[in-house]
RNA sequence: GCGCCUGUAGCUCAGGGGAUAGAGCAACGGAUUCCUAAUCCGUGGGCCGCAGGUUCAAUUCCUGCCAGGCGUACCA
């Protein structure tokens, strides 16, 4: 499709006076089909040109040159539509997935370029809450739709390994903590201490107090502290890679906050050297009040340093470790503010490079109860949300496809593709009402619904036990359902772009929606098996197109496809 | 108070300045001698929060208002 879009602007450049990307830009798709492959609304002329766009269209329509890719080009009232050639967009599209398989789509544009994208970042000492999976799932396709553009990625981890809230915890394991407890179940464990502190400490009021003086002691290294908060670290690390283990999801690089200790110091005198910080309240601050925000905190009055010294630290080691194109955060919309100041502060300390990162913001995941909270005690841990959804699936296997073998992992796929599709396929700035019956429900715009037309190809597929052969005789896919389909499968390239271009997964999510509807279409519509041999070898090959696009575009959403369910 | 984000069908949401605003869920009615019915087809359902502005064209961009969410210096 790409070509074929270029062909028209190469047309369309000679005859009116934009610039190639301008046209690109007013080029839209139709509503309908059957009206074009892409069109060209000539009412922007209508001034210049003192005509109305009617008449425009009509006199750009004769002068379009039919050509390899354009079929032919005609008016319709105001618009210029283009028709592609479609046998010659079937065959290419088909031949193209035939050639380049589990890599059709993918694309070139960033070869040699590094992008690192911070994302997941749970807090150690805390369970994996249902909170952690957004950022945790769109960092994971961003991940993958970075690399399907070429780019070599860098997944980073920025475990919460550090801060006061390990100050609390120490405190709360002083005063209540039992050994064994820990030893049984330590997630829970820390969990259950980590709300009784808050508990306590809202009758309380030293104990706030005590929680950060033990923070300065861990950030003192004092011996007791460092080796508890190492425990503490050690047991939820263990905890969180079984998580990790099941979504499928690799860092390449575990650096939490805990790394940048030795570089808070150099960090916070490079700061000083450039003048931009002062002492504000008996706390190291920098003034950002001539940018219309309030001043960016990076030492407290007791001495402690706070999270956007720790981030600071980690921008620059971030970009002198792999000198990044573009540097991803993927973090909740709540600490927008943060992330404009720490960008901020690093321009001022004069680093080009500041306008390379990008903080990719994501709404809250809501509940009805209103809004869920680690100290309040009311979270909804991940892996009950997942083993809820496979064993729904399990179920419904079991009901419906009880002579299925790997019944067990065909479940893990479903329940956990639900899971993340329920998350990515809204628009990511939206706050999600959490709903089990909404994450529990396998039918309409889900992953399950993707993943049963993949798994209804591989049947047809595997009962033809041919291998495709990329030469059949693509004139005879002249069926509508076939050739809108094949609409689809050209556009998969223009979709991944998008999704990564805008930081939304979604965009794919959508178009995955929309080609399986297309392909549910044509598949109650167009026998496959049984119809006439040259037509049965073209439709093999399409339906394995989509068969590929399928699971490609799962793959970059981080969702796998079973070949049967 | 100030800043950021969000308002589209009963519910959850798509919608790239352009042609008749679309899905899913729920409701109702249909389809299985036929490649797995986690599917498909049909029906009903809309001052696109409100008011201005820019434009040949605004659900889309800008301003104001209303409603909700989040943030707003020693948590992350």
């Amino acid at each position: 499709m790409f070509k074929f879009k270029q062909e028209i602007i190469n047309n369309l450049v000679t005859l009116v006076d934009m610039t190639e990307e301008e046209i690109d830009q007013h080029l839209s798709i139709p509503p309908d089909p059957k009206m074009g492959d892409y069109a060209f609304p000539c009412f922007i002329l209508s001034k210049s040109w003192k005509r109305s766009p009617h008449e425009i269209s009509e006199y750009m329509a004769d002068k379009i040159q039919p050509g390899e890719w354009i079929k032919e080009a005609h008016n319709a009232g105001p618009y210029l539509n283009f028709f592609c050639n479609r046998e010659k967009l079937t065959g290419e599209t088909l031949k193209d997935i035939c050639e380049h398989r589990e890599f059709f789509g993918y694309l070139e544009e960033g070869e040699g370029e590094n992008v690192v994208i911070d994302f997941s970042a749970p807090n150690i000492a805390k369970p994996f809450g249902i909170g952690h999976l957004r950022s945790t799932v769109i960092g994971n396709s961003l991940y993958r739709l970075y690399k399907a553009l070429g780019y070599n990625c860098i997944g980073i981890n920025h475990l919460g390994d550090w801060g006061t809230q390990f100050g609390k915890l120490i405190a709360a394991y002083e005063h209540w903590g039992d050994e064994e407890k820990l030893k049984d179940d330590p997630i829970s464990y820390l969990y259950e201490l980590y709300v009784q502190f808050h508990k306590e400490a809202s009758e309380n009021e030293s104990l706030e107090e005590e929680g950060r003086s033990c923070f300065k002691n861990l950030e003192w290294g004092e011996e007791e502290a460092v080796c508890m908060w190492a425990k503490f670290k050690d047991l939820s690390l263990k905890e969180f890679r079984r998580v990790y283990d099941r979504l499928d999801i690799k860092f390449d690089a575990e650096q939490g906050e805990s790394f940048y200790n030795e570089m808070l110091s150099p960090t916070i005198k490079m700061l000083e050297e450039n003048n931009i910080v002062k002492e504000s309240d008996g706390a190291l601050v920098v003034d950002l009040e001539s940018y219309n925000m309030p001043p960016c905190l990076l030492r407290k009055k007791d001495g402690a340093t706070l999270y956007a010294t720790r981030d600071l630290c980690a921008a620059i080691y971030r970009f002198e470790e792999y000198n990044f194109h573009k540097l991803i955060y993927v973090v909740g919309a709540g600490q927008s503010l943060h992330f404009q100041q720490l960008f901020k502060v690093l321009e001022l300390m004069g680093f080009p490079w500041a306008d390379r990162c990008v903080h990719v913001p994501f709404g809250l995941i809501k509940f009805k109860e209103g809004k869920m909270s680690t100290r309040m005690g009311n979270l909804i841990f991940l892996e009950d949300v997942i083993d809820k959804a496979v064993s729904l699936a399990r179920e419904i296997i079991e009901e419906k496809n009880p002579g299925l073998e790997s019944k067990e992992e065909v479940a893990e796929m479903v329940g956990i593709g639900a899971v993340i599709f329920g998350d990515l396929s809204n628009d990511r700035v939206k706050d999600i009402d959490f709903d089990w019956d909404k994450v529990l429900d396998f039918s309409g715009e889900t992953s399950p619904y993707i993943q049963y037309a993949h798994a209804r190809i591989c049947s047809i597929l595997r009962k033809e036990d041919a291998h495709i052969s990329p030469q059949a005789d693509f004139s005879l896919l002249s069926r509508e359902e076939e050739q809108s389909l094949i609409s689809y499968l050209a556009r998969f390239s223009e979709n991944i772009k998008r999704a990564a271009d805008n930081y939304k997964p979604s965009i794919l999510a959508r178009y995955l929606i929309d080609l399986t509807r297309e392909f549910n279409y044509f598949y109650h519509r167009c026998p496959v098996l049984t119809a006439e041999k040259e037509l049965k070898e073209a439709r093999l090959l399409l339906i394995d197109g989509v068969r590929q696009v399928l699971v490609n575009g799962l793959y970059l959403l981080g969702i796998k496809a079973p070949q049967e369910m």
